[in-house]
DNA sequence: TTCAGGCATAAGCCCTCCTTATGGGCCGTG
DNA sequence: CACGGCCCATAAGGAGGGCTTATGCCTGAA
């Protein structure tokens, strides 16, 4: 499309050519404009001479030992200035900007039961940098979301993205001490069916109970309710409703503080993990590589 | 130089893509935008994917139908529009600016004796066109002074510029009718002998003496007093003071108007003549053509 | 289900733009 | 007064950026 081109160009200013203007209007010097652009003063002088043309009259005089705006000259260049500190201003806050504003997407779990006990160190670690939390369960894109970095439960095989395993999503029943205290404590896991159980429809308990030799079918019989998100069932599970089956990484807290229990030291896996995840392209960032760090380092010492 | 070139290029944008940047989030469309810019689709998104890496984060989120602008690239986009503006504000205020103003270098006689009395119609046919003129003797420079276009009068052959002849730099001596009166009136070439001669030491009354079989020697008797211009010289002239030796066309109104008298019809000429000159570089310049068009007609058409 | 619209990607080529090299003009200096 | 230094202009040549063409994928609409 030559005519859309021409059109185009005769209407814009040629860029490069009027970068090397600004730098030549301020040094009043080919020579010392080059060395600020870092190329030659033949390159300077090229395309200086290059935008002369388009704008169809002399920039500068060309004097013995300095050379002097023209009248044209004087004219464009307070703009000029004026309009490359503003893209440097913009480009310089896009970069600095974007670093300073790390937005993680993360399951409302680790949320609640991990970062939001663990990220004050982080922003102790980066004070200038802002973290937004973006809760959800949806597996972000990160295509179509403004999203840095994300934490994720599956399996880990995702294309296009670099991943870490946090931790193992594995799962065991837990409980308050309260419940457990009604049925006289829970000594092996048949004690388990005379409680309620909460969301029985979890594959996961079905995968626990075949692996703790409980029968199956007991868990169709029982009202299925899932709340969505295991702090919601551990929270039913404090306040005594019944017994949730979750990570036990993800409540060490309350298990420290007694608040709930983990009856059984069996665990069940299902192969799947909570992981880091971000674009591979991105892996550099440094916002990105401090997360990083930070959450691996975290992870690793605790 | 290249640690000075890596530094330059990581604190600047690439400012090409940065102005397919601008387009496309006015467009929120990158078809769109690379229409605009006379360029493919793929283009556009090289340039955005390019300014992505250099920003270290997505200004696009990519949706379905559409893209909408991040974090950052909301950041970005108003500035670089407004910086946008700014440029070409600029570079059409540097063409058009450049339209508007013609700098004429002159010699001071054609502008007294002959532009002072023409320029109106140029004015006339031009009227957003403000001609400015700069008169001088000096064989003006057009790399090292603000000059559109000039008057000069020689032999024609500069190099590296457009030259139009305007009239032969011819000359003849030209005297006041009071003063001829005072010895009888001019006869012949030896009646001028009994009268003060201006100038006698220009080249032109040797020529001319010897055109007209005078005897040289006569010239370099007389008190030599030059004032440096034919106009200076005619009006000593009018006023009576002596016969002078100047170019006829530039006086046509003071020989019409009977102010001046030519008695003879014998004109020197060594050659020189009146040029109109610019630099070739410049010929389609809008305001150069204008004037050099313009002038041309006036002269013939005379 | 198919089609159309829109962006991403790969391969390849052209042309821009930069470098090196050289020359000219002017200044200060010995 | 000649010489060297400073600065810009110009020519020739080469490298790589950036564009195009071609193709694929995804999604929403018909």
């Amino acid at each position: 499309m030559p005519e859309l081109k021409s059109r185009q160009v005769s209407q814009l200013p040629p860029l490069q050519a009027i970068r090397v203007f600004e730098a030549v209007a301020r040094h009043l010097s080919f020579t010392k404009a080059a060395a600020e652009l870092g190329m030659t003063q033949a390159a300077a002088s090229y395309q200086i001479k290059l935008l002369e043309e388009r704008v169809g009259a002399p920039l500068f005089l060309r004097r013995p030992r300095q050379i002097v705006l023209t009248e044209a000259g004087q004219r464009m260049a307070p703009a000029v200035s004026e309009a490359f500190a503003l893209l440097g201003g913009a480009y310089a806050a896009a970069r600095s900007g974007a670093d300073g504003v790390l937005c993680v997407s993360t399951l409302l779990t680790f949320a609640s039961n991990w970062l939001a006990q663990h990220l004050g160190s982080f922003q102790v670690a980066h004070p200038s940098l802002a973290v937004r939390l973006d809760t959800s369960n949806r597996l972000v894109d990160f295509a179509r979301e403004d999203i840095d970095i994300a934490i994720r439960s599956g399996g880990g095989n995702w294309p296009g993205v670099e991943v870490h395993k946090l931790f193992n999503a594995d799962f065991t029943p837990m409980l308050s001490p309260k419940l457990a205290a009604t049925i006289g404590g829970v000594k092996e896991p048949a004690d388990l069916l005379r409680l309620p159980i909460l969301d029985p429809g979890d594959i996961w308990w079905r995968d626990w109970f075949i692996a703790a030799g409980l029968p199956v079918e007991e868990l169709a019989k029982r009202p299925g309710s899932s709340m969505g998100a295991q702090a919601y069932e551990a929270n039913a599970a404090i306040a005594g409703q019944g017994v949730a089956i979750v990570t036990a990484a993800l409540f060490k807290a309350e298990l420290a503080d007694g608040r709930l229990i983990q009856p059984f030291d069996l665990v069940g896996d299902d192969g799947h993990a909570y992981w880091l995840v971000y674009p591979q392209a991105r892996r550099n960032v440094p916002k990105i590589r401090a997360f990083r760090e930070w959450i691996l380092a975290e992870i690793a010492g605790q």
